[in-house]
DNA sequence: AATTACCCTATCTTTTTTATAGGTTTTATA
DNA sequence: TATAAAACCTATAAAAAAGATAGGGTAATT
């Protein structure tokens, strides 16, 4: 499962969505719509921010708001950059990948071999489904 | 990412399925030859059991055995078991589901649906992927 | 009858996640 | 230029989950 990290990212990469026609978006807005503590969306914001996805304005009549299209946000790039690994197992993942302390030969472990397929399989969702596909739903 | 002890109830089934010519395997093989502590992997042993994946034999000459063909054991199954939603979202589980208590409306919400296409695309590999595929990789 | 090994429950430790706190810097505007 | 508004930054605390351990109970086999 995702963290509440990640699925209040989305939340607030959909918020911003919604409203680009406004220059920018209060974390407060964002943060009363959904109940979210006002601190901890501020982290996250700043998260998205320092990765390229969101840019800021400080001061009076300052705020938040998406810098790339939302065509161009990935799943895949909020998950890793707020959760981590994608891969269900260290020593498979792409961008974060750690050998198991209990594996002998990664070469020879059946597992490591399918769960490579199943990482795969993964990204080739995470990859193309984008913070579009979710604004097309709303 | 999956927990330690799916890992390890992965690594137990692979070696049950490699020694299935003998009629029983000791707790104590398997924690060896992965490092696992006996007692953990014994709880683990235990679910495996409960699920009816695996049986087992008490007293002298017992241990574990595969109950179920190998292709007839989906990864999926095995990590519900032990690590519970497959879902990237609660409020998208088949089987553990929950309302986000952030959602006004699940019917408008973009990010649910599109959570639910990443759900049935994991679905698909996992629920076909079984450990007879790892068996084959080792 | 003794041994062997599964079965069960409870507790402890560690790590991760979630949340909070408090101050600093920047900007608009009156 | 003072003031208010808003993002920015760092650290810490609380809560939850994961990982691991302990110790005995119970059943089956020799």
């Amino acid at each position: 499962m995702l963290s509440k990290k990640t699925k209040y990212a989305f939340h607030a990469l959909t918020y911003l969505g919604k409203h680009r026609d406004q220059k920018t978006v209060l974390i407060q807005d964002i943060s009363e719509e959904y109940g979210i503590s006002h601190k901890f969306l501020e982290n996250i914001l700043l998260e998205l921010k320092k990765a390229g996805i969101l840019g800021s304005k400080k001061g009076k009549g300052g705020g938040y708001y998406l810098i790339k299209a939302p065509k161009d946000v990935a799943l895949s790039k909020v998950i890793r950059l707020l959760d981590g690994p994608i891969a269900l197992l260290p020593c498979v993942s792409l961008n974060y990948y750690e050998p198991c302390v209990e594996c002998k030969s990664e070469a020879a472990c059946g597992l490591n071999k399918v769960m490579i397929q199943v990482r795969d399989e993964m990204l080739k969702v995470l990859e193309n489904k984008t913070l579009a596909d979710i604004l097309d739903k709303e």
